[in-house]
DNA sequence: TTGTGAAGTGAGTAATCACTCATTTAGGCG
DNA sequence: CGCCTAAATGAGTGATTACTCACTTCACAA
């Protein structure tokens, strides 16, 4: 039921990014990313597009039939990356293999996303931009996060629900209220650099982290 | 210290929004926000607001100097009237009043501010999606947040950690995590009607993301 | 070498952009 | 009424927009 893996996945994955591009394409390509995250994608126009790719302008239609293509060639494979240890097979591993504890399983999601996050700040910054405004494309991750990922997600917690390692609540309040507490320590870890003297020890945020939301997810006793 | 509430922050609270406007400029000003929080504001073009308000689009610019002015006057007071509750005297009884418990005082912000952006939904949405790319306006939210909002919620969590009644941990710490929680738990609220069948009992919602904030700030036995 | 198709070019196009300004309209005061 | 000032107008501005197209360059197989 849940093992589809559509091919037009596959294809998006290893997809548009550097396969089978022409050297000048992959340059508008990644001017394109940088330019979208800085100034967001109406603020861009194509013509600087190609003066930061150092292409004529007329090559960037020769690849993507509007701006818009554009837009969509980058995000829809980041999407898919960003929520890709949920739906491929090799990358299953982190939801399959049997963590005896919670917490470890928890650990190994946060590390695993965010060397992701850490390597594709641009490209996320893009995606949470123009979510909102292209409701193509949100239909087209809510689908997925829906069909593919809140499933195996809620079989983890059921699983270790039924061990009875965690309260007995809805799971997807457990799932709501782990996912934004991990988003939180993400989030501020991330836009860091804010607060001028302040230090951050992630090593301690991030167990702290998981201590609390062990401690709000702990069974009553 | 934290008492100067600067005169140019009560032009801004009651300000532009409605006193001394005239009729076509608040029309002007409704549109704006309307279509602003539709497509964004690079995307929204002046004579469309014009058009949407019922008025020549040469009126926009008797009353704005330019589109960005007219952004600015929008999302400034709004930014304003979110942190409001820390920064203004009246409300300020919000923060004075000694809250006998930690869950009361965390049920109060959530019923405040839920309220507050439950009304201004589209102002929210524009101050969100515009405060990365105006570094001006960043720089000033961060200032308000850090030099008002953090110290007077700083003091009444220390009070707590004093009274034994949450854990000790780094303030900073406590705040982000119970921060977190409460944002994920309005940013689903908000955001729903994207499940379909889905139901969403809010009391009960509430009331587990507070048993869960209690839970993970609960003092070590 | 020559032929062929794809890649790349940049001048050109109509549409739209934010913004200006000379002019008209409207509202209150004497 | 007439007078004044602020509000409102909309045609007009040059700049910029996404996109087109006739053309040139390039890579490579015949």
């Amino acid at each position: 039921m849940n093992e589809p893996l559509e091919p037009w996945m596959e294809e998006l994955l290893n997809g548009a990014s550097g396969n089978s591009m022409t050297e000048k394409q992959s340059r508008i390509f990644e001017a394109a990313i940088e330019i979208f995250a800085e100034k967001g994608y109406s603020a861009t126009s194509t013509s600087e597009i190609a003066s930061r790719a150092g292409v004529a302008e007329g090559t960037i239609f020769r690849h993507y039939k509007t701006k818009k293509d554009l837009l969509l060639s980058i995000v829809a494979p980041a999407m898919l990356r960003l929520i890709a240890p949920f739906v491929l097979r090799e990358f299953k591993d982190v939801l399959k293999t049997e963590y005896e504890s919670f917490d470890q399983f928890i650990a190994a999601m946060i590390e695993n996303r965010l060397d992701f996050l850490d390597k594709n700040k641009s490209l996320m910054k893009i995606l949470l931009q123009e979510l909102p405004f292209h409701p193509d494309l949100r239909e087209q991750f809510r689908k997925i996060i829906f069909s593919q990922v809140k499933e195996r997600v809620e079989k983890v917690v059921d699983r270790f629900k039924e061990k009875g390692q965690i309260i007995d609540l809805p799971t997807s309040t457990v799932i709501r209220l782990a996912v934004s507490s991990i988003a939180g320590y993400i989030m501020i870890r991330t836009f860091y650099g804010m607060e001028e003297g302040a230090v951050w020890d992630d090593e301690r945020e991030r167990q702290a982290t998981i201590d609390y939301i062990m401690r709000g997810l702990a069974p009553e006793k």
